[in-house]
DNA sequence: TACTCTCTTGACAGTTTCTTGACATTTAGA
DNA sequence: TCTAAATGTCAAGAAACTGTCAAGAGAGTA
């Protein structure tokens, strides 16, 4: 259940840690500030869910959505009473668990491109690798972006040039000498291109 | 239905009105600054509901809790985005409804917003940053707001323009030169930015 | 009115990015 | 194997963008 969560989860663009004890999130949670909200099941083992609660509640002012099959009123008072912020009770939709998430951070979360090991943030022109940002400059992004959206079609030069904010009048050349760069970026190899491979006499394409 | 919520909300402690059609809603909302939440229901006669939301958030920054038979998870979305507070479907218990209400009223309405360092100070339009306040102007405090609230996000020259007082005419360098100064003020330095960083081509972000 | 504060803008310097030609290397096909 | 065409990459210069200053306009106040 916690793995189909997180999967969930991941696909929305949230970086998602699991813990089956809560000991080991707690202690996670004193050591790591850079948590955004925890998703919190009351049934556990070792320790009752409410004591859980409160306990992050003391060490932490992190949001808390309960997420229980126990789906009483009275349990639901009890959480909020304690802090919680939310409380979804199972079953419910995942997408609703996202919804919540968003409305407590609110802040929608960016859509989110996957591609291969990458992924793409759009509208924040950003683009993720291992965990690391790559640090693309505007036109590089456009056409990384814009390989990535054709991915597995190979693109023109004149195709890359007129979806970007390249200026019409470029020479074809110039968007070799942006691949060029991309590719030392990502870490690719332009002998033997994991990414963005090169078709002889059309383009470029990348692929998964 | 309306009328048996009413009551039971009475025996919580409540104050409560009940309109049978929206613009009477909205039309006392209007008159009456008084309230302190609306439960709003979204199958009504002569208006849809979602549109009810918006004509209130317009009017009013009154919290909305929707209390709707459509239960799927699209109105939810659609409900949140909105601007919704809460959303029950039915059927729920009534005593959750309280809980959900309580739950709204207890979170502070005009909290302060934390951004790093900062400590905003929405209604007074004022920043903290260890514990002292910043000189900042009108302008200044706005753009900084904004940058605030779209945190992570890249804000354009454009949209600064139009989500500040600055006029639509503005010329985009002025963006730079109030940047300049909030950098000043706020101690952060340009060339190794720890706050609002530079986005190459695109704009500003501030950042966490 | 004079004074102050804020905003706007152009100017200039400094920086980053983009473009291009040059040269090396690779590829497809004769 | 050889050749012409295409691609990879480098480095220099051009172009675009940003940071900052200072002057002047405009608004508000004593």
């Amino acid at each position: 259940m916690q793995e189909l969560i997180g999967e969930y989860l991941k696909e929305f663009g949230f970086i998602c840690n699991a813990f089956a004890h809560p000991k080991d999130a707690i202690e996670e949670l004193e050591k790591n500030g850079s948590y955004s909200i925890v998703i919190l099941d009351l049934m556990l083992p070792d320790m009752d869910g409410f004591d859980v609660l409160k306990k992050i509640k003391n060490i932490s002012s992190i949001p808390i959505i309960i997420s229980s099959a126990r789906g009483d009123i009275g349990n639901k008072i009890h959480g909020f009473d304690l802090g919680a912020d939310d409380y979804l009770a199972k079953p419910y939709e995942p997408r609703e668990l996202v919804l919540r998430i968003e409305h407590i951070l609110k802040k929608p979360q960016d859509a989110k491109i996957r591609a291969g090991e990458f992924l793409i943030d759009k509208a924040n022109r950003e683009v993720l690798l291992d965990g690391y940002a790559i640090d693309f400059t505007k036109i590089e992004f456009e056409i990384f972006l814009f390989l990535v959206e054709n991915i597995n079609k190979i693109s023109s030069r004149e195709q890359i040039i007129n979806a970007t904010s390249l200026d019409e009048n470029t020479k074809n050349r110039t968007v070799d000498t942006h691949i060029s760069n991309i590719r030392n970026k990502i870490g690719d190899d332009s002998k033997e291109p994991l990414f963005i491979k090169s078709v002889w006499g059309i383009g470029y394409k990348f692929v998964s």
